[in-house]
DNA sequence: GATGAATGAGTCTTCATTCAT
DNA sequence: AATGAATGAAGACTCATTCAT
């Protein structure tokens, strides 16, 4: 029931927003009552907690393996790239939710979110730095804003992509790791 | 006093958020009451329309005026990515709300935006498309997604940058528009 | 209006309880709206403060006077065993809430009334003293404990009195000054 | 079990009120499950019932014990106020309990505590009648008020009263018995 | 131009209680 | 004897909006 009232909410946090969806057009959605809410999380908070506790530590484990398995900087940002983008289709709900909603989490639980995604961004930046070393990627960049930038071309992604529009998923990762890489300069 | 209103509304709805921020917050923070908004503004909505009516204006005004006055498409491109980050000194809460509070437009207001979001969008793809066949840009891009990933890399900051922090505005452009230009990738 | 309001919410508190009478008992009680209830008053918690305030601000004035015009300690004891029962008159409602409540006032209320209650105690602890040194009173009293026996005689009076009743306010006030000063005893 | 609910319970009403206190609020300190407690009672309105009668009963027994065994109307009064301040020690948070929720009572119920105390408060009427018969006791005392003055200070004594203060309830209950036989006057 | 009183629908949350297991 | 899931009614409080003055 908790798995469901989970994703039944972020079916809706997705489409109308958090503050615009009420508890009862969740439960109305599930044809529960209220109670049954409560019964299973403390606060509307706490369940945007969940959310996002659960998108951001997916995506820390599944970063955490492509940097122990690629072995070139350059393919470990381009796995990086395709899983921010790829997850679209499987969460992408989630991934909105994620990327919109973290406002309407209270100071502390806030904290600890902003505490993972710097967690992910920083580890993006220790390859960027690694790859400038190596001499894969140019050696004058500056590592952090240069995270910021890849991080702006996929996170944005979920404001405009459709799944089921006439690029796929994969066919944007694959020119989204190629823009990363090398711009649009010739 | 209307400009009053909206200057000060700006600043609340990019603090605590569009539906976070009370008609009585704003008023408050004027030393007004509420009828006086009442007065000025048909509605809430009305307000937060006219807020982004204002961004997206200018937007497309100093958008043009670059595509008119500049010569080569890199350096429309560079322009373009400098406007949109540029904006964030002396427009950053108006630039905040303006990327986050789209979805609390009705229907005939959200497509009025989107229409002119779109303008935009198209004026670049527009530059990319040119670039390519002038030989300026590489001729295999996909010019849509291209331009949707340079959007990506300048939007995206609003969520993180900060004016008074240590790098500025002007270096994070030019960091942009090079990375935007050539990648990472020796 | 919100004398209006805090003359029904006495009332229904008196006669049900500060936890049992909801906002919408006393909108209804009047014939408004929730709203109107919120537009004067921050909270259901604020209406009980601004109850027990009136309550004990007036009962301090009146000792003040009594303490300034009465001439001898005794008369002085009497004529605020007769203020508080008294009271119960006019009162009545206002006194029964202002006993029986001050739990639901928060930490922060409750300090500032139980100052004032403190304030009240002490001056009359001060005239057990005073009058147990010229020599009116036992001296071998401890007017501590005697202060709190004599305020729980006139206190106990909510619980139990009834204006309507068989015995006047005045007698039983006369009779309480009695015991007071006399006991029971031969 | 069901002691051990009660116990608990008359501790979490004590510390916090009767509506304050949830069931959840009772079986978590029990470490229990809500269906327990509804095994044991039928409602929360009738665990304080059984809380109230507990308590009057235990005090209606003590009570007839000090009629039978005491000579003296002196004696009666003094042990029955000894009785009530003395409970303070093993029953307080009984004992405050009893005298600040009987509103949560509900008619019937509360008709029956009502009795039982009005039982209490006329034996102990009876006592002052008698004695003032037999001379022990002033002649023209109003014996129903002077026991609801002295029920006042006794009853009191649970608002403010703290067993672990610099006055021992035995060092209380003397003065205050003093207190009613022969008032504050010289 | 501006005020301030009033509305009423809606919000999150709590809680005593029930009941199948 | 005890659990745990579910209910549904009620509670305090918020807020965009209206309107007579």
């Amino acid at each position: 029931m908790k798995q469901e009232i989970t994703k039944h909410s972020v079916k809706l946090f997705q489409e109308k927003g958090f503050s615009e969806t009420s508890i009862q057009d969740i439960v109305d959605s599930l044809g529960v009552t209220k109670g049954t809410f409560y019964y299973y999380f403390k606060s509307k908070e706490q369940l945007l907690m969940d959310i996002h506790l659960r998108y951001i530590d997916e995506l820390l484990d599944f970063q955490k393996e492509i940097i122990e398995n690629e072995q070139t900087c350059r393919d470990k940002v381009v796995k990086i790239v395709g899983l921010i983008i790829g997850d679209i289709k499987s969460q992408r709900a989630n991934g909105r939710v994620y990327f919109r909603e973290m406002r309407n989490l209270k100071a502390d639980n806030a904290e600890i979110i902003k505490a993972k995604r710097s967690e992910f961004r920083e580890k993006l930046e220790r390859i960027i730095v690694e790859g400038m070393e190596s001499g894969e990627f140019r050696h004058n960049l500056n590592a952090k804003m240069i995270t910021l930038a890849i991080l702006g071309v996929t996170n944005w992604t979920y404001q405009w992509m459709d799944p089921s529009g006439d690029v796929t998923v994969e066919e944007v990762a694959e020119m989204f790791a190629d823009f990363v890489l090398h711009g649009i300069h010739v």
